[in-house]
DNA sequence: ATTACTAGGAGGCGAGTAA
DNA sequence: TTTACTCGCCTCCTAGTAA
């Protein structure tokens, strides 16, 4: 991974038409253009040119410089990640590990309530229990933003002298198998993502308690 | 102008829900994160509080961390220039200081093989002589972008027993007011910029010789 | 648990200068 | 003119630890 003041000095360069052509610039005209003095530029130079970002043709008078693919590269992973946090993105991306319930998960996706309005609301009837992924208290907070959306909403309803509390669905992808997210609307602040599938999601996925999963979810 | 390395914070951040939410994030896990040591991060914390780009409610056990404003302003400010590097942007942009020609900005523009023609081709016929702008060292690397760009031509003629070099215009702006930049298809690799307009720029523009000017050219 | 201070050490910076 | 080395300084980092 590149240091930040180098993915700087990058950008610069990218932004005087280095990903496209050779650009003519020395050391003294780069160290104005990043508010600095002529030794970093030209330090900052080398460690470019070390680490493959760049490539650099020294002419007797000026040097020629000229992104690599590898420099590209890094300049656009950050374009990537302004983009989740401008471009209103269609997905949020977890990791977690996989861990079991308690057996609740059966209790509750036996339910008739639910059971026949995920067949409605979601044109399948989810294998019993739930699919539990553990995520890093980090990414609690993206759970913040995806409560402020709205998914497939299954309504409360009563049975058996008790409620059952609505729920809030999302599309999802586990290792790009499709599933469903089930967001209880209460009982928040849980760090366990609950998953349902017509499928058997730990024999299908063939995966076991630990195991990392990369998630996504659709808004 | 807030350093790069708290940049990538303010990015971190921002990824984490940071612009819309409060989130909750110890110094501890913000570390990990940024793979740098508690202490770092919690320093890193204080300048961008200082700074006024977040607002933090210390709880006991957890801090809510909130990016205010101008913390929001740094990170667009930075999407922005990655957006013109990588979205094909529809301008360039030049800043440059105004200079006098030798006079032989009027003889050109009075040829009846140009006149004629820049009457046709931009619907005008231009102000005797050339407004000219000289351009910084290192803008001379974006002049590479714009001559591949195919502009409006204006083809080359013959006269007086010699030959007028066809001419690459573009539509462009300087300090808002609509011009012309022509660029000689022969004679590269010069750091003057030559305008031409219907009005007398120097008087319409109220700039003398080393003003500095904004130039923004329409692909 | 937290956050954040202090102290000491590593590394980045720019002045001077060689090639 | 260039680029880039050495060297001294100073910032920034992490470990230890207080609150």
């Amino acid at each position: 991974m590149v240091k930040p003041s180098l993915l700087q000095v990058l950008k610069e360069l990218a932004l005087l038409g280095g990903i496209e052509n050779k650009i003519e610039i020395s050391s003294m005209e780069l160290a104005r253009q990043i508010q600095t003095s002529q030794q970093t530029a030209s330090r900052q130079l080398l460690e470019l040119d070390a680490q493959g970002c760049i490539i650099r043709e020294m002419g007797i008078k000026k040097q020629r410089i000229q992104i690599t693919e590898r420099g590209v590269d890094q300049l656009k992973q950050e374009y990537a990640a302004y983009q989740q946090i401008f471009a209103l993105p269609d997905t949020i991306h977890f990791t977690g590990s996989v861990v079991s319930g308690m057996g609740e998960g059966r209790y509750y996706t036996e339910q008739r309530g639910y059971a026949d309005q995920f067949k409605e609301k979601l044109g399948f009837v989810p294998y019993p229990g739930t699919f539990n992924v553990e995520i890093e208290q980090v990414e609690k907070n993206k759970l913040k933003i995806l409560r402020s959306y709205k998914g497939i909403m299954i309504e409360q309803f009563t049975a058996k002298h008790r409620t059952f509390g609505g729920v809030q669905c999302f599309h999802a992808a586990i290792e790009h198998q499709p599933v469903v997210l089930v967001l209880p609307l209460r009982s928040h602040y849980s760090k366990i993502l609950e998953f349902i599938s017509p499928e058997h999601l730990r024999k299908s996925l063939d995966v076991d308690d630990g195991d990392a999963v990369a998630i996504v979810i659709q808004l």
